[in-house]
DNA sequence: TAATCTAAATGAACGACATTCATTTAGTGA
DNA sequence: TCACTAAATGAATGTCGTTCATTTAGATTA
């Protein structure tokens, strides 16, 4: 490449703490979250967020101690997207179905962060922690005891990380193949799954249609199990 | 082991097709499940697959067309542990609960399948059609409609899988650290989970908990809103 | 003010790991 | 008998996360 020429050449930057710092961690969440909404989770490598972030891959661990953490600081930052509003508003059973179908939709988009949220610690998680404390508080304002309220956010959210999945299994996912002789009902349910007449090639959202189903089912079971006393 | 040397001398094989096939998807499979049950997934590499089975890491391209084709080996091999017996014996709720207890554990021990079945066609993966099958005859036996079986096992599985991840969660997953002063409502729910009382230390299996609160929530309200008319 | 410490960058290097390819050898079918 | 295919070896490749010595600049302290 060409050193000092008039026009403005990318000056490559010698070695040494710059003047004005390049890095932090709201630049890396923030880089990481574009490479991920263009290239996708295969898209976000540490050379390749070094380079979104015109800097050397080695800077990144001046802020961060590993990819992990980026992770963690990309997962933190969605969890602020998911919506808690109606919990100040609605009644009990209406906002946790906005609550967990927002929380669905939003990590749908993200899969590689579910093994994240399901396993690490919350703290150092701000986000993640004033959701929690959002969900709780509407959950207490409904009645329920407090004892009882974090073993019934679990159990949602073990079905909204698992529908997050299935948000993204293709369409054939059932498809038995030559398998089918061996599976009749199986494959006769699949056939059939969602309209009652022959295939009429009714439109429809498979992923949705389960997702209704399980958390009205769980929703209401909830409530009738470990819900407030009447 | 030995060949037929005095002292067992690692033989060196020479390159060619030998007399005898050395794998098969049936042998990868079982070492790739002996290899995981001693060194975890981490443990699961092309490299030590082919060295446990005595064999050079390419070697294992003329069965397999890549580490995602080992993993869906796996992973029907272990549906077929799924235990889905107690559909031919047991009421329709009791025999969910058991299948869906056994599911979950199955695959609580396998946490990096889970995206596998979760996403991949069930296309030549006979253990896990044969799962299904059976599932579905349960629910045929039990009175429910062909077009509602599969959402409703769906949404099952969306709680399995995401309960399989929770059961791998540390049990300090909820410690807000720092951030307890502004969450107070839900660190004492955390704090208070399990039992009323002040801190009493009563043994308990916090996942347990809510699987088994999940679990019968869902089954009650899947009979409710989609199971068979009375 | 000078010396020291720490923060934040570069760039070279390393070690896993999955995968590919040329090559070799042994059965198989025409 | 001859071509073809199946199944092995071994060398090589490319990607990726991570580490480390080094350099420079700001912050702290004597």
């Amino acid at each position: 490449m060409t050193e000092f020429a008039v026009h403005h050449v990318p000056t490559r930057r010698r070695a040494g703490r710059p003047p004005q710092a390049l890095l932090s961690s709201a630049r890396i969440t923030k880089a990481a979250l574009k490479l991920v909404s263009h290239h996708g989770y295969k898209g976000l490598t540490m050379a390749a967020l070094a380079k979104s972030l015109n800097v050397a891959p080695s800077a990144l661990y001046n802020h961060v101690s590993s990819k992990q953490d980026v992770l963690l600081l990309v997962e933190d930052h969605l969890m602020g997207r998911v919506e808690v509003c109606a919990f100040a508003t609605e009644p009990w059973d209406a906002a946790v179905a906005k609550w967990a179908r927002s929380y669905r939709d939003v990590f749908a988009a993200h899969l590689p962060l579910i093994p994240v949220i399901a396993l690490l610690p919350v703290t150092n998680a701000p986000a993640t922690v004033t959701m929690y404390e959002a969900v709780t508080q509407g959950f207490l304002a409904a009645g329920w005891a407090r004892e009882s309220i974090i073993d019934a956010v679990v159990a949602l959210e073990s079905f909204i990380y698992g529908s997050a999945y299935d948000v993204n299994a293709p369409e054939d996912i059932f498809d038995v193949g030559s398998l089918a002789s061996e599976a009749p009902d199986f494959s006769a349910a699949v056939a059939h799954r969602g309209n009652p007449d022959a295939a009429a090639a009714i439109p429809r959202n498979d992923a949705d249609a389960a997702f209704t189903l399980g958390l009205q089912a769980m929703i209401a079971g909830l409530a009738a199990t470990a819900g407030p006393r009447k």
